[in-house]
RNA sequence: GCCCUCGUAGCUCAGUGGAUAGAGCAUCGGUUUCCUAAACCGGGGGUCACAAGUUCGAAUCUUGUCGGGGGCGCCA
């Protein structure tokens, strides 16, 4: 394969075959032991040889300085043995053209695999309770679950994204009795029915815990929800309704939208096809009144499906959604985008349907993420995720006034300002890997500089800012053949593996594997910006930036919009 | 008690078998008659919790210890 030939593989891959090719070795083999030199002074790229040599018997030096003789003829690259590596720098205007004709080629769907293709993928995200405030932990696994859904349909996925509201449970026995302690009509309280609901809640369920009296009340209720009760039931609808709308504005801010909201409650009257299919089957049990299903030869303790009062439990409601989303949607996986506090539910739910002969566990896969400690307001109490974007949109405002370029380019100072205020917070959410623990921090969390959203929309402003001057240029990839520094081959390489870091993510369900990309990206972006001029440059020099900056925006904007964060064109 | 997870620079984190362990923040110094300084360049700063083991080679794999967080049938 020649130069010409290379239509849509990275200059990586493409090493990697003519490395690969006399060995007789798959390209992935290769691929797989790359690595990074230490000091770029070396090379673009390393080989190592020790697995090579474990295979032929052949020391790595020697193998080396072997390959490295076999591969003087490339005009792509060049080799230099170094011991055990061999080291790769690539031609500069080779990767420039290359990587700006494989992007701008692209167009919108440059990172775009068929991997996917024909399957689906039903993801559980956010799923926050009602009758509970929006707060900053609920932007977790909405921010992540919204990101791991573009970045799945990037790659040629199917997805169904599910909002599984917690709307059933005994919280809502709990906010029952209390209206009924306290004598309240929910319903004639209008628009002040969900804040009226949430302070019940919050008073009640701290009684609960220390009063057995009034938890039974809350149980008894609850049952009553169970059994369709109309008093219940309009109550419960009341809160439902007001939440949900609350969510809806929140999501529609954020760009976020659900194919399904598909809450607890829908799946209350389907619970009793579980009890008969597992009953059916003799996998349960009755123990100490309640239903039960043991799991001692998956070594996990036994699944709830009943309570000794007959009602049901969250994971009898969690089995009863996971035989809907199999039956309706016929996924490739099922995916829960819920915290790792709830890694054991998902292991007994993994092992009671493959129990039940229903799945292989592998089907459902549970994408946890950490918990967030630390999370509280200056003055101590929950953070609003309203009152938390509010903040970052003023801080971002403040900043726009100093710098008065945005102004002078006619913007909407409010929507630019929550453009960047959002993404500062969503950035921060989805920079690290999601397993990871949070320690909350509301001034890095709100920060603007450094490792940020507003860093990656920053970069992205500026090449807008470019472009705009530079107004008409021819564009045309095989002009950055005249690019031949280190800067605009570092950023070129950058851009050239985008879609393989679009892989990666979707393979690991991980958008940190995005962030951190895009950190790297705009990086090699500002070095380049700080050490060469773009405009008032060698005629075709410039056209040949010009065509970088033009594939760079195009990576950064694609790469923004898989997280959820705004590209924005000034700021 | 049992199970899971984390422990890397002052702080927040990258880095899952290979070259002198990296980044951001903070700190110190430099860059603005130059396409936006929300930026860039450089300095200082680490016995990768500890110990043993596997390996030619370990921050990375195994075991143990210590420390943080989480979970363990009628909450979700």
């Amino acid at each position: 394969m020649a130069f010409h030939e290379l239509k849509d593989i990275s200059v990586r891959e493409y090493c990697a075959q003519k490395i690969a090719e006399p060995l007789g070795l798959p390209a992935g083999e290769v691929t797989q032991n790359f690595a990074e030199p230490p000091d770029s002074s070396l090379g673009d790229l390393s080989f190592k040889t020790f697995s090579l040599s474990k295979k032929t018997g052949k020391p790595p030096h020697v193998l080396a300085s072997d390959i490295s003789r076999g591969l003087k003829d490339i005009e792509e690259f060049s080799v230099e043995p170094a011991g055990p590596y061999l080291n790769i720098s690539f031609n500069a205007p080779f990767v420039c053209s290359h990587a700006v004709r494989r992007s701008l080629g692209a167009g919108s769907f440059w990172g775009v695999s068929d991997k996917g293709k024909g399957k689906t993928i039903v993801i559980d995200y956010s799923s926050p309770n009602i009758a509970k405030p929006f707060g900053v932990g609920h932007l977790r696994s909405t921010v992540i679950g919204a990101s791991i859904c573009r970045i799945l349909r990037h790659t040629g996925y199917d997805v169904v994204g599910i909002n599984h509201l917690g709307d059933w449970g005994t919280q809502f026995g709990i906010i029952l009795a209390g209206l009924e302690e306290e004598k309240i009509d929910l319903s004639s309280l209008g628009s002040g029915a969900l804040r009226k609901a949430y302070e019940i809640y919050v008073k009640y369920s701290a009684l609960s815990k220390e009063n057995p009296a009034f938890m039974d009340k809350a149980r008894s209720w609850f049952s009553r929800l169970e059994k369709k009760d109309p008093d219940a039931l309009k109550f419960w609808e009341t809160i439902r309704e007001s939440s949900l709308n609350e969510f809806k504005k929140t999501y529609s801010r954020l760009g976020i939208e659900f194919e399904r909201y598909l809450g607890e409650s829908f799946y209350f009257d389907k619970t009793s096809s579980v009890l008969d299919m597992f009953a059916e089957k003799n996998l349960s049990k009755k123990d100490q009144g309640a239903t039960i299903v043991p799991l001692e030869e998956y070594g996990l303790p036994p699944v709830l499906l009943t309570k000794s009062d007959g009602s049901t439990l969250y994971s009898t409601r969690e089995i009863a959604s996971a035989l809907y989303r199999l039956s309706e949607f016929n996924p490739f996986k099922l995916l829960y985008v819920v915290g790792i506090p709830q890694e054991l539910h998902f292991k007994q739910l993994q092992a009671a349907l493959e129990k039940a002969g229903i799945i292989d566990k592998e089907k459902i896969v549970h994408a946890g993420f950490g918990h967030i400690q630390g999370m509280s307001s200056r003055k101590g109490n929950l953070v609003f995720l309203e009152d938390f974007l509010e903040e970052a949109a003023s801080r971002a405002k403040t900043k726009i006034r100093e710098g008065e370029h945005a102004q002078a380019e006619g913007a909407d100072p409010d929507e630019l300002a929550f453009s960047i205020g959002a993404g500062a917070v969503i950035f921060n959410d989805l920079k690290n890997k999601r397993t990871r623990d949070v320690d909350f921090d509301w001034d890095r969390a709100l920060s603007f500089e450094g490792e940020t959203g507003p860093y990656l929309q920053y970069a992205h402003a500026r090449i807008c800012s470019i472009l705009r001057k530079a107004g008409d240029f021819r564009e045309d990839p095989s002009l950055c053949l005249s690019l031949e520094s280190q800067e605009e081959k570092r950023l070129a390489l950058a851009i050239d593996s985008f879609p393989e870091h679009v892989l990666k993510a979707s393979e690991e369900y991980e958008p940190s594997v995005v962030s951190r990309y895009l950190l790297a990206l705009a990086g090699d972006f500002s070095t380049f910006y700080h050490s060469h001029r773009v405009l008032s440059s060698d005629n075709t020099i410039m056209q040949a930036r010009l065509n970088l900056l033009k594939a760079c925006k195009s990576t950064l904007s694609q790469g923004l919009s898989l997280l959820g964060i705004k590209p924005v064109e000034v700021m």
